[in-house]
DNA sequence: CTGAAAGCGCTAACAA
DNA sequence: TTGTTAGCGCTTTCAG
């Protein structure tokens, strides 16, 4: 392995010019400057980021904590800081708790703590109490990215305004019966059921907004995934009850399994029953599904934004952010 | 930040002895490892991992080079991969090329060799003489998962034979006039070309040894998308050829814009068009898919177990290894 | 503009 | 069983 002392050695310099010229830093003759970098080069050095990390007590690698890598959400958000991150010169080192999580402790003690980044960025989890309070003992920046977490401040949407807007244009469309498939199994996965409640919030103040009654038996909790809600759907169509003239799925995902449900009984969507989303998956498109977009890409480039820049000095500590939802219209609603 | 030291002198002890009562090493009596270890735990310390890295040579992380880490492929081995990790309290480092890739040969150099992780484990990538030679060259464990690399091993299936296996059961149902949906445009994203090359050899060779005629415009070549399959789904039916009687699509996303195509154009799959895939992506059970199953989560698995059991030297260097493709029939594919 | 020296927090011989 | 001594490879004062 080449070190700094090695090309110093080669050029008849000491380390700490090789050091400077490599960084670029000031008082450098721009022809040592040269020289050191052709050294370098051609003798394949490499920083140790090790070494560095010691002496100046930076990583240059931001944490990201993930409840699982599998998931359209997660995979665009990371996508995201990842863009943001490498435009920096920073790594990413990716935690993922695996929901399972026995485990989870033990990343967050073991690993965030052991200050492999500079900074933390979490997904969508529900941190404990303690969680959160070794979470900030670290004196890391942290942010979390989807999911709303007390004490965290967070780049996402406002749920129950998505909710809510979704919720409207159906109403809009002249739907009075709308079904809501909605989540519930969270908690027991580690993650944050605020999404889901937030949701239904907006779906029931819409309609008491409008005047609609609120009937429990409408709304379906489940879980935010294909199969799951098609299960509920194919039970809902099998049970004989009257169908909902529209559907509100509280993720794309969902409203996909609802399609694919309804289409196995013969029912055409929009035609029959209106379906809405939120997320604009990629599978949207295709199914011509209308859903409310939630720029997960944005979110993620966004709050990698803000801790780097927090780490650079360049900007003061920065609060929650708020990003707007917009509404894709597939043609997959259609007025009752 | 308190250190070895800070837990040391609180103790009235060294810091050597801190450091062997921490990491259960032998010669320490104990009473001083438990002394010890309330203390350090008491106090708040963590090891810093940029003082052992530099003092062990050893990150106790693993660099993952991905084209992407949204796509069901992707983050199914990198789940798998983690999996392995966490256990053996190994951390990820997750390089992602992001497909433009003028960023590519940045990646290369810069973080890869800067030494962050103790092995490397690449995905998908199509490496050019000097990546392979660079990667070669910092001496690390390195394995690809997914797809075949010159002159790295490799973890995967066989592409060749499940192109083969898939045409066979179509073939085997009394299919003759079988459309093959391909890839192509791989090249353009820094892709290896190699998976769609060896299915569409495998269709090839299976239609040969059943004495079928290979008819070049069975072929369509396009993207691993849901979207880019539907449309040439589209285009195929617009154009009013004769329509084939089934379709091997080259994965399962392809497969279900195969499907979706032919729904939108009220031809029903099976009945009307046997349709197989690769993959047993999750949305296959949802579209009542036939596929074979390449358990992308098993491969990432057994790449990081390789490596990480020739880093503690548990064994000695290992060859690539063929993961066998499993045929998941769910009835998208009948007798004609 | 360049070099020498100190030390980041830890591990690994070697002594005691 | 425990303590002492050297560094790991780099950055960073402080001198020259």
């Amino acid at each position: 392995m080449v070190g700094l002392e090695d090309v110093a050695a080669s050029l008849g310099l000491s380390a700490s010019t090789v050091s400077r010229a490599l960084r670029d830093l000031p008082n450098v003759s721009p022809k040592t400057r040269e020289r050191v970098k052709q050294a370098a080069k051609d003798m394949g050095y490499v920083h140790s980021m090790a070494a560095v990390g010691l002496v100046t007590g930076r990583t240059m690698a931001i944490s990201v904590v993930v409840p699982s890598v599998a998931g359209w959400f997660y995979s665009q958000v990371l996508e995201g800081v990842d863009s943001v991150l490498r435009e920096a010169h920073y790594d990413m080192v990716l935690f993922n708790l695996g929901c399972q999580d026995a485990d989870r402790s033990r990343v967050f003690r073991r690993s965030l703590l052991r200050h492999r980044g500079d900074a933390v960025l979490a997904l969508c989890l529900d941190f404990s109490v303690e969680e959160r309070e070794e979470l900030r003992s670290t004196g890391l920046p942290t942010i979390v990215v989807g999911t709303p977490v007390r004490g965290v401040r967070r780049v996402g949407i406002d749920e129950e305004q998505a909710g809510r807007q979704a919720t409207q244009h159906l109403l809009d469309l002249g739907h009075r019966d709308i079904l809501h498939l909605t989540g519930g199994a969270e908690a027991d996965r580690g993650l944050n059921p605020s999404v889901p409640q937030g949701r239904l919030r907006g779906y029931r103040e819409a309609l008491s907004q409008a005047g609609v009654d609120y009937d429990p038996s409408r709304v379906v909790p489940g879980w935010f995934s294909v199969a799951t809600a098609g299960e509920q759907m194919d039970a809902l169509i099998e049970s004989g009850a009257p169908l909902p003239t529209a559907i509100f799925a509280a993720s794309d995902e969902m409203a996909i399994g609802a399609v694919l449900s309804l289409q196995h009984h013969g029912l055409r969507v929009s035609d029959d029953v209106s379906v809405i989303g939120i997320d604009d998956h990629y599978l949207a498109a295709p199914f011509g599904l209308t859903t409310l977009a939630q720029h997960p890409y944005e979110q993620g480039a966004i709050g990698a934004q803000i801790v780097l820049d927090e780490l650079s000095g360049k900007a003061a500590r920065r609060k929650s952010v708020i990003v707007p939802v917009t509404l894709c219209d597939r043609g997959s609603t259609r007025r009752l």
